[in-house]
RNA sequence: CGGGGCGUAGUAUACCGGUAGUACGCGUGCUUUGGGAGCAUGUAGACCGGGUUCAAUUCCCGGCGCCCCGACCA
């Protein structure tokens, strides 16, 4: 895409009502907006990169069976009635509102009412299953205190993956699937080597639940870890029991803050029992289906990203996240060739399939270079006089800042192989 | 929800009880052209409501909004 149709603008200075990393970061380079605390539009830049997200995620709950749903916001309250989760005073985030026909409804905060709702329709056989549900969609939040930029915000995408299993053994083996096609998404996403599993109480149906944490001062959980083991634990399996049961003693763990970037969780028949969903087993007797969820936000993935691979001026991101995996820029000065050759480079890589965001603008070599700094893609690609003259182009890696000079025709083949 | 801070052009900021200034941005012209360049010129602003006052952007009260710390985060 050519950057003089691209809708951006980047500026040198973060608002002053933003403190965070990522917010400044992200508004500074164009790819968000902030419409009022806790509510944020993405711009075209912003969007890529959050549909990046979203598309790595798609791929890796595909890849472990999961069919993808749309599931609306529009909440009925007869069924959140049943689970004892409609009441203001049982669930404090709901956002509410009335039909003018009559009646209330609720905007979704989590979506296991509905699904299971969904279920008690379709699976009545132990032929139906297992299954696993998910969808991409908004979740609205009544948060008291919405912070951190897009990190804690009151309307945000969510994946969120439901299992429906009918054996404890084929939900756990599920679970672990679950974990590590979450650890693929977040190696993906450029924050594996920063990421823990983590370690957390498991409620009423299992020993522990899950939670996926990456270390970052921008944090507001804290985690206890063991980088040697690679254990991570939260505070409330700080117990000595538990601990031994983890491999670990207190005194190995360090504390550390960290970002809460997934959660799983074993439901077991607290939904299915609820609602009444039930399958019939080989021998005709009526089962409950025991039930997971898995939830990974998108925006809170990718303000992470910004926080823990930003550097304080500039963003950079990991190819799979990125607006475009590459930059390429012309300096043109007094002499149009370099326009026409840029145009000509352009062209080609964009029909060897390479998404190029092309800064064609007629502004100088400086500010192009400070915007593709602070856009963050991950190779940049420089066409000047002075290249042609050498018969090349000059491509730099943004997160090790290291250039170099190639010819055109290997330009492709470097891009892939980033 | 408790505590603290802050609301001035698109952005960042200054001053002031008496016609609101600077920088960036944006427009125009000329110069410049490998790291946010220069000169000239133009454009654009006091969150809302009430009170005090001859006069309020400034002082007072209320509201609304934003940020931070804590609590909360199923």
């Amino acid at each position: 895409m050519r950057q003089s149709h691209l809708f951006t603008k980047t500026r040198k200075e973060a608002p002053k009502d933003e403190v965070s990393k990522n917010a400044q970061l992200l508004i500074r380079a164009g790819f968000i907006h902030k419409e009022m605390a806790g509510v944020y539009s993405y711009l075209p830049l912003g969007l890529r990169v959050l549909e990046n997200g979203m598309r790595i995620i798609r791929e890796e709950m595909n890849g472990i069976g999961g069919q993808e749903f749309f599931m609306p916001s529009l909440q009925n309250p007869e069924i959140w009635k049943k689970t004892n989760r409609w009441d203001d005073d049982v669930v404090d985030v709901w956002f509410k509102s009335e039909l003018k026909a009559g009646g209330e409804v609720g905007f979704a905060w989590t979506h296991e009412e509905t699904i299971t709702g969904i279920m008690t329709e379709y699976v009545q056989s132990y032929k139906d299953l297992p299954l696993y549900a998910y969808h991409i969609q908004n979740k609205f939040r009544n948060e008291v205190r919405a912070k951190s930029g897009i990190m804690r915000t009151r309307e945000f995408f969510m994946k969120d993956l439901y299992s429906f299993s009918r054996t404890e053994k084929e939900h756990t083996d599920f679970y672990e699937k679950c974990a590590a096609a979450y650890m693929r998404v977040f190696t993906r996403a450029g924050i594996g080597h920063k990421t823990y599993r983590t370690f957390a109480s498991g409620g009423a149906f299992s020993k522990f639940s899950h939670e996926f944490q990456t270390l970052s001062d921008a944090g507001e959980d804290v985690i206890y870890v063991n980088e040697k083991k690679g254990v991570a634990v939260n505070e409330e399996v700080l117990g000595a029991a538990d601990l031994s049961e983890l491999g670990v003693t207190r005194d190995e763990l360090e504390q550390r803050t960290s970002i809460e970037v997934g959660n799983i969780f074993s439901l077991g028949t607290k939904f299915s029992s609820a609602l009444n969903l039930t399958f019939k087993d080989e021998n005709g007797n009526s089962q409950p289906v025991i039930m997971g969820s898995y939830g990974i936000g998108p925006n809170r993935l990718m303000g992470t990203v910004a926080e823990v691979l930003g550097t304080a001026e500039n963003m950079v991101w990991p190819k799979e996240l990125a607006p475009f995996p590459v930059h390429l820029i012309s300096i043109v000065g007094k002499n149009p060739a370099v326009a026409s050759e840029a145009d000509r480079l352009y062209d080609e890589l964009t029909e060897s399939g390479v998404d190029v965001l092309y800064d064609d603008r007629d502004v100088r070599a400086g500010e192009k270079f400070a915007d593709a700094d602070l856009i963050g893609i991950p190779t940049r690609v420089v066409i000047s006089e002075k290249t042609i003259a050498e018969g090349g182009v000059e491509v730099t890696n943004r997160a090790s800042g290291q250039t170099q000079f190639m010819p055109e025709p290997a330009l492709v083949d470097y891009v892939n192989a980033q």
